[in-house]
DNA sequence: ACGCCCGCCTGTAAGC
DNA sequence: TGCTTACAGGCGGGCG
């Protein structure tokens, strides 16, 4: 599932492959994916003829810069972004393709629908986006002290976990990367915001940062159900550092202790019982 | 303020 | 073998 290690992998080739190219046409196939917006045909206008300058990224979202505007792409559970040739043969649930005047496309494709493109003015953004304007901390583009970091978990008195999936206090982070920062710096996923020592919070702040800076550096996690692929198509690497994620029943490559599937909020969190206090 | 469930979706896999 | 059910989970909304 897309996550910021995964995103930023798509940020980073996007950036590589379609900044400077112009957009020549849009086909927007399916309303579900645009649901923002009510008039199609006028986000198919708004967009053609835009060059795209540049790619950031928030959190999980991917602002694709286009002069006064931003393309904005979240890609949920399912979203996948793939670069194509115009011959290639189109996959089931293609919702848009943006297609160069350079050659080339872009496609957006979600089985799912979780995910979403819309188009909004960048002085508009702040006012017209809450979900963006209102995210937290982006752990890797955002250099915050550790003990800043400590007062912002004392402030609230919530699970662990809870926090680092709270998009409004950290942005980037789902259920693999919270197990596994969680894993890395010892702790466990219940305990309260506001009961880790000096210590503790160093270890949380430094596995926060070093855990998502591993998984960029491999490409982030492609699961069994291959739901995460890169622009080309090929999978991550990081899936194969995973230490408790969907691990459960091996042995804990620390203690050696069995890793554990907990069902907490509807969701499976994995962890070891022995090394994570 | 917090915890937790639901609905939105489809593909896959386990279970009867 | 074939149908049904569970599960995967990002995120907003709602309720206790």
């Amino acid at each position: 599932m897309p996550e910021l290690p995964e995103v930023e992998t798509i940020r980073h080739d996007l950036e590589r492959e379609v900044a400077g190219k112009r957009i020549k046409s849009v086909t927007i196939t399916g309303s579900r994916s645009v649901r923002r917006h009510a008039d199609v045909a006028a986000l198919t206008t708004r967009l053609e003829g835009a060059k795209i300058d540049a790619v950031k990224r928030r959190g999980k979202y991917l602002l694709v810069s286009l002069g006064d505007d931003w393309l904005v792409v979240h890609l949920g559970m399912s979203g996948q972004l793939r670069k194509h040739a115009p011959k290639d043969a189109e996959a089931p649930h293609t919702h848009v393709i943006i297609a160069f005047t350079q050659g080339g496309q872009l496609r957006y494709v979600d089985p799912r629908t979780f995910g979403e493109i819309f188009v909004v003015a960048k002085d508009e953004l702040e006012s017209t986006v809450p979900e963006i304007a209102e995210l937290g901390f982006d752990p890797v583009e955002d250099v915050i002290s550790w003990n800043a970091f400590g007062g912002m978990l004392v402030a609230r008195k919530v699970k662990l976990k809870t926090l680092l999936m709270d998009q409004k206090f950290i942005a980037g982070l789902g259920n693999i990367y919270s197990d596994e920062v969680l894993w890395q710096a010892g702790l466990r996923y219940d305990r309260s915001s506001d009961s880790l020592t000096t210590q503790e919070v160093r270890r949380l702040y430094r596995a926060l940062v070093e855990t998502l800076h591993e998984a960029i550096k491999l490409r982030g996690s492609t699961l069994s159900d291959a739901q995460y692929v890169d622009l080309f198509g090929k999978p991550g690497g990081y899936q194969a550092e995973h230490k408790v994620y969907a691990r459960d029943g091996q042995a804990c490559s620390r203690c050696r202790a069995v890793i554990v599937r907990h069902k907490w909020s509807g969701r499976s969190t994995f962890l070891c019982e022995a090394c994570q206090v």
